[in-house]
DNA sequence: GCTGTAGACTCAGAAAGGTAGTA
DNA sequence: CTACTACCTTTCTGAGTCTACAG
């Protein structure tokens, strides 16, 4: 049920604390702080430290060569890093063994250093026993306890998990300093298996005001440094050490500063909108400029705007794992076909992008394109770069000549949601079911993450699953059939009677055999859902490429129903109209589409809230198609607010 | 200008967690 | 009613993008 609003998590976790007594129609507007500035006020509480280590009792041991002995309280504790991952597939890679066993060697005792040299001599059987255990007796305590458990949470969370911000309370996106353990690169990182510290408030550098509390750090402790920054986000921060990358605690997307960053994304994808032509015009020109360099960039641009590729910064080698994105292409990553299939000018593209995803595509490019290609492919090796006289850092300069605040990846973000936009106009019937809209949704946001190339491997139990789902729809098939024979059966005999009562059955069963095929359609509809989805991933792009307006669009604009709509928001029912705006209709300056959704906004939000552009913001970014809430997620937050929760699928 | 690097922020899929439907 | 499990959401933290700044 798309056309439901129930979903305010934003609201349960920004909350403003200096409520303001506004009038109706009175606009709230905070002043816009100068250059750079990212806030006035901040405090809170500091990171949460991980729980310091409790060493294993003697019972769980682990064994040498088929010798138990007790390591140190170091060795042992890096020891039950790999134990845990025993039934990981890590656990059997060369590279996760060898950086694995270098580290934990250098936290062993000097005696341990010497009898431990063979890893396959290790066996860590009774501490991945002994965890195991340990998860299933927290599985299966009683709800009470988990209960109690739950809220001994909550009250850290409550402690830790927010801060203030100029006036707003605002959830902590990760407030908990990361745990030590091994490193988990994606891919064939060369650094995988490596140990990760533990992190104590000497490594840590905290950000906040210089009139707020400053945080205490644990007795017997020092922070690294406090900093009174204003000038960036976040609140805390420590250097990681296994591949020295910084590390920030942050506030999550709900808060308004998150938020109105998010806003302003889509906006500039939206500029984009505006002028991408006479963009797509220069560096089609480009492609034939007698300088190299314009003709490389002309290229990539092709590419990053056609396929949605990511700019492909320079990595540095041996560090990550091998993976390139537009500019990094190497020729191996090429293949140049005259003709394929009939076709003219293909270009197959085999390479890792980010996260190791691989990206494999035969693309139809223009002659000139491949014209291009072919001369900067020419007299070099596999592992030459394919755009040698060209960067992202040059490349976004050019594009930031172009337009304001363009770059590669705000191609990204245009196309995704125009894809999902255009897509949603030709796959939407605007006589069918729910379930089918649905459906219309999923295939449009379907295309953007093809696009994007946002790829899962498809879970566990996908094939049980899909026949499960299978076994569904021919029981109902089945029963369809028996219901039909059984109206039939009922309307010879009311032929006969012709009296009320048998008639009334006939009626009965009729309306049986439609219940039964709209659940039949609305079960077929899910299982082709699941089918084309199996090893793609919709979340990314759902949460951080598609303009939620289009969304929003879609569900209340006439679209999926039109007229009045009900908006629910905790236990109150309001009702709101809203007139169609997609990205089409509405512009970057306000018009009556725009108003007219703020004002169903406005009647949605009846907190006392204006209806800024954050709010928008924050409100489109979690409106996704779900069901109506459920029970499960309504709670009350902190001033008391109601707030309805989103669940189901 | 160009290059290299640190820093800060967005975006990524896997894994963990939690609930509702089902046996 | 309870245990199980499928499925969806949240958490986690690694992997990108992009900018500022120094030499």
């Amino acid at each position: 049920n798309t056309t439901h609003l129930w979903c305010l998590r934003a609201l349960k976790y920004s909350v403003p604390i200096l409520q303001r007594a506004r009038g109706a129609g009175e606009r709230w507007e905070e002043e816009h702080y100068e250059d750079g500035v990212k806030w006035r006020f901040l405090e809170h509480k500091g990171p949460l430290f991980a729980p310091e280590y409790e060493p294993l009792t003697d019972n769980v041991r682990f064994h040498y060569n088929g010798q138990p002995m007790k390591l140190s309280a170091n060795a042992e504790e890096v020891a039950t890093f790999f134990g845990k991952m025993l039934d990981h597939e890590y656990t059997t890679n060369a590279i996760f063994r060898a950086n694995f066993f270098t580290d934990w060697r250098e936290v062993m005792t000097s005696a341990e250093r010497k009898l431990i040299t063979n890893l396959n001599k290790c066996d860590f059987q009774e501490i991945h026993t002994y965890f195991t255990e340990k998860t299933e007796a927290k599985r299966v305590q009683s709800k009470e306890v988990k209960q109690d458990l739950k809220m001994e949470q909550e009250a850290i969370a409550q402690e830790y998990g927010y801060c203030t911000m100029d006036g707003h309370r605002e959830r902590i996106a990760n407030y908990k300093i990361e745990p030590p353990g091994l490193f988990r690169g994606r891919g064939s990182h060369p650094k995988m298996g490596k140990l990760k510290n533990r992190i104590q408030p000497e490594d840590v550098i905290i950000n906040c005001s210089r009139d707020s509390k400053i945080p205490v750090p644990p007795t017997g402790h020092n922070w690294k440094e406090v900093r009174f920054d204003n000038k960036v986000t976040w609140l805390a921060s420590w250097t990681e050490n296994v591949q020295g990358a910084m590390k920030y605690i942050m506030l999550n997307p709900s808060s308004k500063l998150k938020g109105e960053k998010d806003w302003q994304k889509f906006e500039i994808a939206r500029r984009l909108k505006g002028c991408v032509d006479d963009i797509r015009a220069k560096y089609s020109a480009d492609l034939k400029s007698r300088e190299m360099k314009s003709r490389q960039r002309a290229v990539a641009l092709y590419f990053i705007d056609k396929l949605a590729l990511r700019a492909g910064n320079e990595k540095e080698e041996g560090e990550t794992a091998d993976t390139v994105g537009c500019c990094s292409l190497r020729v191996e990553h090429i293949k140049l076909h005259n003709k394929l299939n009939g076709q003219a000018c293909v270009v197959e593209f085999d390479f890792l992008g980010k996260d190791s995803i691989r990206y494999y595509n035969k693309v139809l490019v223009k002659k000139q394109v491949f014209k291009n290609l072919k001369h900067f492919m020419q007299n070099k090796d596999p592992s030459d770069d394919v755009f040698d006289r060209l960067n992202t850092h040059n490349l976004n300069k050019h594009l930031q000549e172009l337009m304001e605040g363009l770059t590669a990846k705000v191609f990204r973000t245009y196309n995704a949601s125009i894809t999902l936009q255009h897509q949603l106009e030709q796959l939407t019937d605007s006589e069918g079911s729910e379930a089918e809209k649905l459906l219309s949704y999923n295939r449009a946001n379907r295309a953007v993450a093809v696009l994007c190339n946002h790829q899962r491997t498809a879970p566990k139990s996908f094939d049980q699953s899909m026949k499960k789902i299978q076994a569904k729809i021919e029981a109902k098939k089945e029963q369809i059939d028996l219901t039909k024979s059984e109206l039939k059966s009922a309307k010879m005999y009311h032929k006969v009677k012709k009296d009320k009562k048998s008639k009334l059955v006939v009626e009965k069963k009729k309306k049986m055999v439609q219940k039964l095929e709209e659940q039949l359609t609305k079960l077929e509809v899910q299982a082709t859902d699941r089918e084309e989805n199996k090893q793609i991933a919709l979340g990314t792009s759902k949460l951080n490429y598609l303009d939620p307006r289009i969304t929003v669009a879609w569900s209340v604009g006439g679209w999926v129903r039109s007229g009045e709509i009900k908006w629910r928001v905790g236990g109150s029912e309001s009702k709101g109209m809203l007139e169609s705006s997609s990205w089409e209709a509405s512009t970057s300056t306000d018009t009556m589409g725009r108003q007219r959704e703020r004002d169903a906004l406005s009647e949605m939000l009846s907190f006392g809230w204006d209806v800024t552009p954050r709010l928008c913001g924050l409100f489109w970014r979690q409106f996704h198609c779900r069901p109506l809430p459920t029970k499960k997620y309504t709670g009350v937050d902190p001033e008391g607010v109601v707030v309805g929760g989103g669940g189901g699928g």
